[in-house]
DNA sequence: ACCTGAACACCGTTCAAGT
DNA sequence: ACCTGAACACCGTTCAAGT
């Protein structure tokens, strides 16, 4: 019972830090000493330096000058850590974003903006997937919500729609920030990781694997992005596009 | 150079194992000896029970009475051990697949194999998205491509769409899988963890989330599965769709 | 209140030495 | 060829002790 009730409670904490709730800032800012946002701003940039792998206790308080210990005063654990940097990006993302005319526009801007910044940040498309509803997932799923309501999607659909796109999103995101950081640890860059993952297809078994064989000459030469961007537009159509029954 | 031809040599190995290339299987097995296929089984059985992170080098020497260096003459490292894991479970589902009778109950068979795959080992979610094309990925991306030949969507466009339908599972199954690892990790079950989310959502500010909030009721009361099946008839609706221009 | 840094309990991986 | 197990170079996290 007072298990369940301690495992509820921190649960209960998704999405509950200061930037998502508007409180008042404490004004206290002194020098350089240690403070959350330091501390944010420290680990994003030994991830975008060094990757995942590149964030640990040691480094990162070797950047701040002290001890692993003092990371703690101010942020509970590495996971913790690594969804405030996540969020911190996201939430620049969001607020730097083209803006469309369209609903629909809007929704490919903010999905593009996502998939822009997952590119430039491979590390943020595996803790993105990885947030469960923390706020760094709430800030994308609310603009996203508030186009397809605009779109004149009926209230009963809004929910399965919006996470459908975001599903999506962050699929792509996932699989690109995979490539993208398997690239880099070999070295190797986009065209000769696609050119290499294009002539393992080409020789699969042709019985067992015949369309993964047939789609491996497109491989070198397609754009993310482009391809990125036809995949919203199908769900778009999937959504404007009548339901049976 | 040299570096660029070894890496690219590693890059390459992408989907060669024997299973995907059909080769004759070396006939020894001799009684309780080390091999690749029970290294693999063993570590199912540590991802199952213990989740990704009761999968270690000692853990699973123990279970298979050896050392931990045995392990390194039959597989190369731990992303390759997890890769394997994931790739045994794959094929399994994709063997045990229900047939539908249309391509588009299909393609709905083989996105909800994976889903449910996935909800019944939670680790081959983060897996599968990390798996770049590696033979894991292409087990599913293959059926999915004859689905989508199958209902006569030009060539040109297959390419875009199988990856699209991927990534929508990926994304989804990435997600599902964090949300259940998280709520294994606290002890808690489904419905208090989405009990707590809809209650921190429902509290997020009214000005900036709206439509985040308007959802947060919905929570609790939704069935994955269901949602997630929509998402594919979403797709497939854009699929069936005219594209414009 | 906030920081220090040694110490604890782990990891993945290597490698000389065995059979 | 295959296995052993000690050793290496790390991890995240804790906590008594300081200021």
């Amino acid at each position: 019972m007072e298990h369940r009730s301690i495992n509820l409670g921190t649960a209960f904490q998704i999405c509950q830090d200061k930037s998502m709730v508007k409180k008042a800032r404490s004004p206290k800012r002194r020098d350089n000493s240690l403070s959350r946002d330091r501390i944010i701003e420290a680990s994003i940039e030994l991830l975008d330096s060094y990757g995942e792998r590149g964030l640990t206790f040691r480094t990162l308080s070797e950047l701040l000058e002290t001890g692993p210990g003092a990371i703690y005063w101010h942020i509970a654990n590495k996971g913790e850590l690594l969804t405030a940097a996540c969020d911190a990006i996201v939430a620049r993302t969001m607020k730097a974003l083209l803006d469309g005319v369209t609903p629909e526009a809007k929704i490919r801007a903010i999905a593009l903006g996502i998939f822009d910044t997952i590119a430039a940040h491979p590390w943020l498309g595996s803790v993105l997937i990885r947030a469960e509803f923390h706020s760094p997932l709430v800030r994308i799923f609310e603009p996203i919500g508030r186009q397809v309501r605009a779109l004149g999607v009926p209230d009963g659909e809004q929910r399965v729609i919006v996470f459908s796109l975001l599903s999506y999103i962050l699929g792509v995101g996932g699989q690109n920030a995979a490539n993208l950081q398997f690239a880099r640890t070999r070295g190797i860059d986009r065209s000769d990781f696609l050119e290499a993952v294009s002539s393992a297809w080409s020789q699969l078994d042709p019985d067992e694997y015949p369309f993964a064989r047939s789609i491996a000459g497109q491989l070198p030469d397609h754009d993310d992005r482009v391809d990125f961007l036809a995949g919203i537009d199908l769900i778009l159509r999937g959504i404007r596009s009548p339901r049976p029954g």
